[in-house]
DNA sequence: AGGTGAGCTGTGCACGATCACAGAAAATCA
DNA sequence: TGATTTTCTGTGATCGTGCACAGCTCACCT
């Protein structure tokens, strides 16, 4: 353990090692690696050599030669704050951290907000610095996916991508089904002006959902009034906005599904401010069965989204791509928790 | 631009470049690395080879040549949702960010939850893949911050550590100061029964905003009542706790100062549901100055943290560090901002 | 006894870049 | 003009690993 000019210590590397050890490099490298075809006395041997010498792998150079990092991205596109008030993303965060951690690979978080971010980050991940990329939350004109892809970087979104364009692997849940589940419910308490707050339309799970609120009100005879439809954004705040318009045109309503628990947090909020019961006067119905769901009172009627197995999933895929082989998407079941909402 | 068995592009290397364009790959590589000491005739054949050949740097092979990575981690050691709820974190986390995009170095984030996931990410840091750590929320007896700096990584930790352990650069509000000064405004105010709700005190700003508040009292003369304190985490609902907790052992209670805005917000909610007026009834006094301060009915008076100057400062150390200077602790003033709520 | 195979070990090469160095060409100066 | 500097270029050597290969020892089997 020699020191530098300026102070900072110089690492020892393998040699240091072998030669603490009295054996060789190759010796020390297959202790390292699984340790298969290593006598004892040689692992003992090298097991206090590296305790003495504090060695730890130099991953540049073990990179280099296997060609694999070991780790993994989990790359955001969109500004933080959407991500971090949203209880799912932790829940899908801290599911993939721990099936990752299972093979020992750590999970790199990046965050792009700017157009600089983002071609920082793509350049960082094309050189090589993770084996594989879980994206979130790609828009349907984001570019980020596909760059990835062409650059033949291993690459599982989550959430069905809008734009048919490049092939790439997927976990979703059932968005349409999930939604027709959902609005059969609300029409199976009586319900007949049932309203929906919609997700951002060129995000996944965006137009799924209407449509299968759309097949709903179709099945039962009720016609399509664009007035009791409002875009949101997958936020609270989007929901506060969207409980108010819709207030204003249908006051008459009787029901909402909202396509996030998230933005039902929000519409619930502004309906009982404006005086209307839930879910006597209106049902409210949401998605995702986000620990917010049970957080306010009445706890949420929603849709649980399986994100346990979506996680583990995205994982699944992303460690079968790299080891070279190919996937495609995967589309899980939803499942209509019920409780006070509706 | 070949094609392995498994399907997976053999990306091209400096060489095939330096082939296509008819150089030597040292010329590729100062073209790469400034471009200083290139013709101009050299300098667009590189150009459109690499545009040809779709080269992007191999960043291992390049760490292990330099030493370096290019690349820094942002380390999270406790629940992610502490953070992610914290409108600071955002603020600070946007803030290194941006300063770090100045010198082009991705900004990585880590989370480890778990002593193994601890373990992993140490060793991750330690096997040379970031330059560099920015630590947040380190508690007192959190053992990452030594191995750090005992591994020789450059790390500057956010808050100043409670234990006097190892000599860890960092930076950090004045944390007393800006405590008596809130104080002092109470008091000033006529307040006579000034409660506080502190942070955990084995954390940066915990003990010492703690302090600033005995500070003034004894300055003003008044006792110190353990009735009137009560230690919170930092967090909304550990606000809210310790609201409940005060109106309970201290029921004739004027003011209130709050470690930090988050707690604040919980602080203002349970008196208000208790039928207290802020500010008339009791005073609330926040710190950090998040932008959940000004969300809020009535708007939070608190302590602004300079976090654009902090998290500047952060990477500046940080950056000098990994240049091989050494650095020590820096404490930025805090600045009372009145509004509406004392 | 001789052949076979398994366990173990060391050596050389490859991975893909940077960098120091030496030498050639061009520009500048006396 | 020749001497000197500046710009430009190519060639090893090097960073610290993993891996293929060859060789060596020892136990086991026929």
């Amino acid at each position: 353990m020699t020191t530098s000019a300026n102070g900072r210590r110089k690492p020892p590397t393998i040699h240091d090692v072998a030669r603490e050890a009295g054996v060789s490099r190759g010796t020390v490298s297959r202790f390292l690696n699984g340790g298969h075809y290593v006598s004892p006395a040689a692992r003992r041997a090298v097991e206090a050599a590296v305790r003495k010498t504090g060695y730890v792998v130099n991953r540049h150079a073990r990179s280099l030669s296997t060609g694999r990092s070991d780790s993994v991205a989990f790359l955001l596109t969109e500004p933080q704050e959407k991500f971090f008030e949203d209880p799912n993303f932790n829940v899908l965060l801290r599911g993939c951290t721990e099936r990752l951690a299972q093979h020992d690979i750590p999970l790199l978080l990046m965050l792009a907000e700017s157009d600089d971010d983002r071609r920082r980050l793509t350049r960082y991940i094309t050189s090589g610095h993770v084996d594989g990329v879980l994206l979130l939350s790609n828009h349907s004109g984001d570019p980020v996916a596909a760059e990835l892809h062409d650059a033949g970087i291993p690459l599982v979104v989550c959430g069905k991508p809008i734009g048919r364009g490049t092939k790439v692997s997927y976990v979703a849940a059932a968005d349409r089904e999930g939604a027709q589940d959902m609005v059969r419910h609300l029409l199976a308490g009586g319900r007949r002006r049932v309203g929906m707050v919609t997700g951002p339309l060129d995000m996944p799970g965006g137009p799924d959902r209407l449509a299968g609120y759309r097949d709903m009100l179709a099945e039962a005879g009720l016609p399509y009034d664009p007035a009791l439809v409002v875009e949101g954004d997958f936020r609270r705040s989007g929901g506060e906005r969207a409980a108010r318009r819709l207030l204003a045109q249908a006051p008459d309503l009787d029901a909402v599904f909202v396509a996030s628990d998230l933005m039902a947090l929000g519409v619930v909020g502004v309906l009982q401010q404006a005086g209307r019961s839930v879910p006597d006067d209106i049902a409210v119905g949401g998605f995702d069965d986000s620990p917010a769901a049970t957080a306010i009172a009445p706890a949420l009627t929603t849709m649980r989204q399986p994100f346990d197995r979506i996680s583990a999933e995205m994982v699944r895929m992303l460690l079968a791509q790299i080891a070279g082989e190919d996937t495609a998407g995967v589309i899980l079941p939803t499942e209509l928790v019920v409780r006070d909402s509706a």
